[in-house]
DNA sequence: GCGGTGACGGTCG
DNA sequence: CCGACCGCCACCG
């Protein structure tokens, strides 16, 4: 049942350093896919938080929770704080500080 | 097989 | 900086 674009992309999801975020567009071309952004958010839509993912470091380009805070974007905004990331009200993180470098390891 | 939908992303005004 | 549009593409009824 888990398509092996699914698992690719939970395996760059994995990676994700505690404290570090990534975009959906940046962990689709990690796993080697293209143009794969919203199938990235539809893999983890697939998790209903119910996994040991890190699902909450992936934020979209714009730096915001695209997540609706009713559907978990709220336990998003506190498991990031927890991390200590920098999160406002409005869910914008400043990714200059916070964005996942591969190769940088963390 | 068709059409609507969305945890996206780049552009434009 | 923000919202509106449009292009993309897998999933689902």
């Amino acid at each position: 049942m888990t398509s092996d674009a699914y698992h690719r992309i939970y395996a760059v999801v994995r990676r994700i350093p505690r404290g570090k975020v990534a975009t959906y567009g940046q962990v689709a071309r990690l796993a080697g896919l293209v143009n794969a952004a919203r199938q990235v958010g539809y893999a983890l839509h697939a998790l209903s938080g119910v996994s040991a993912l890190p699902w909450h470091r992936v934020i979209n380009s714009a730096g915001r929770i695209s997540l609706p805070p009713e559907a978990g974007g709220l336990e998003q905004r506190f498991r990031l704080l927890e991390e200590g990331i920098m999160v406002d009200a409005a869910g914008r993180i400043p990714l200059g500080r916070h964005q996942w470098r591969p190769g940088s390891r963390r």
